[in-house]
DNA sequence: AAGCATAGTATAAACTTTACACTAACTTGT
DNA sequence: ACAAGTTAGTGTAAAGTTTATACTATGCTT
């Protein structure tokens, strides 16, 4: 309809922070940016969103042409739209966040793709990004803190078989707190969503860790039973993290 | 810059919920569109934006057109961009929430100003709404339940002065739940955020309620010494509410 | 076989949340 | 002026949750 076209116009992108987390560190895979502005800057993956191309359809088009992966969790966080944001015009981006299990990810890599100009950078250690992208790896980052208490995506960073302690030193990682052993395992096994595999970790220097699955039926029921997945903790810890009493 | 004229450009608008709260229901302002499509049927209130407006200024003038209101408390929360979401071609919509004082919307109505064709709708009454504006509805509420619970933001819904009956209400409507009047009270006044005036309620049929006063340096404090803002409940009253046990 | 590294486990104390019912203060109608 | 009506305001005990804390178990390495 021709109403439409009186008005502004502007170009979108998608830019998506992808998650990746190897047993220490929780990380992004950023990109090294191959034309103007910026080139050969790291910065984060993104592309402009085509003419009948919906949202979340370019965000997952992002995440596996990069990574080769599908059916990924993905949340759609904040869109930027500052008028200056971008220097050579107005650009607006939809950021969203995708979580991946890391090990999954290499096997994926198709050499020659573009994916060879990508690497994966510890969360703590990236310091300045182009555009505003610092701000969207923050609130990105903000996001994934908060629903990681509440909802049970953490899993979605580990292999489908984990261990506890494994499963512990994620939300170390992604909280940037320490956790009691007893209690972090009390809390997560009293809601009842993992499957206790019976099976061992193999090839470590010491004492084996069951292995763990996450049970998404069991989380279905629990969900309909009116529960919340609750992993938070009191007001008096978190002011204590933070160094106040 | 040439290299951006190659991408889909999309028009798009700023959609604005504006809840407010008029002691006993919890209301959305819709505005009787006047154009096509969708001529004359109620609507959430939304502009295209200018070429060199930000998003949240975009916001902020729907919001001032429509109420008078500056200085209002706007929060984004989901772009909507689906492909075939406007009838009449794309449009990629990002949609805010805003939280009004009721009282003051009325005294600043130009006569004959765009704000004529507006009107307040309980929320609980709201059917269908043209384009995927009950999608949008709804995550701006879901939105809100959750900001309520974990940020001091019920306030912008109540006059300045306020009773603690008044604040109550506020939160049974939006939550959608009953609270118990003792424990509420202790719970929203052991965080100390809330200055008892000495004044009380005028013009009531039976005794007069205290008013308080939300004390935003208070909670700066609050906030500067790691504490947080919860009126949360428990799991296991979380599923009570929901009819389990 | 000793040493090393991580896995795995229980309990008591502190704290938070919940359930619950009566008196106080003001207005209205008689 | 007083009775009836309406909402305001208040404390406590029981139940539940969270916290702090330290030792034994198991497998690998040397």
């Amino acid at each position: 309809m021709a109403l439409l076209n009186k008005h502004f116009r502007s170009p979108f992108t998608v830019d998506n922070v992808i998650f990746g987390f190897d047993d220490e560190d929780l990380k992004v895979l950023l990109i090294k940016r191959g034309e103007d502005p910026f080139e050969n800057k790291w910065a984060l993956p993104g592309y402009f969103v085509k003419e009948l191309e919906d949202l979340d359809t370019a965000a997952n088009r992002v995440l596996e042409e990069l990574t080769g992966l599908q059916n990924v969790y993905l949340e759609q966080v904040q869109t930027f739209g500052k008028t200056n944001r971008h220097p050579s015009g107005r650009v607006i981006t939809i950021a969203y966040y995708s979580l991946i299990k890391i090990s999954d990810f290499t096997k994926n890599l198709k050499p020659g793709s573009i994916a060879q100009t990508t690497a994966w950078f510890s969360l703590s250690k990236i310091q300045h990004l182009p555009f505003d992208h610092s701000d969207i790896l923050q609130a990105c980052f903000q996001r994934l803190q908060k629903r990681v208490r509440n909802q049970p995506v953490g899993f979605e960073l580990l292999p489908p078989k984990f261990t506890l302690s494994q499963l512990q030193s994620l939300y170390e990682a992604i909280l940037n707190i320490e956790l009691d052993k007893r209690n972090f395992r009390k809390k997560i096994l009293s809601m009842d969503l993992l499957i206790e595999l019976g099976e061992y970790q193999e090839g470590v220097a010491h004492r084996p860790a069951k292995l763990y699955e996450f049970d998404k039926n069991r989380y279905k029921e629990f969900l309909s039973k009116g529960y919340v997945f609750d992993l938070s903790e009191s007001k008096k810890q978190m002011a204590k993290v933070n160094g106040y009493h």
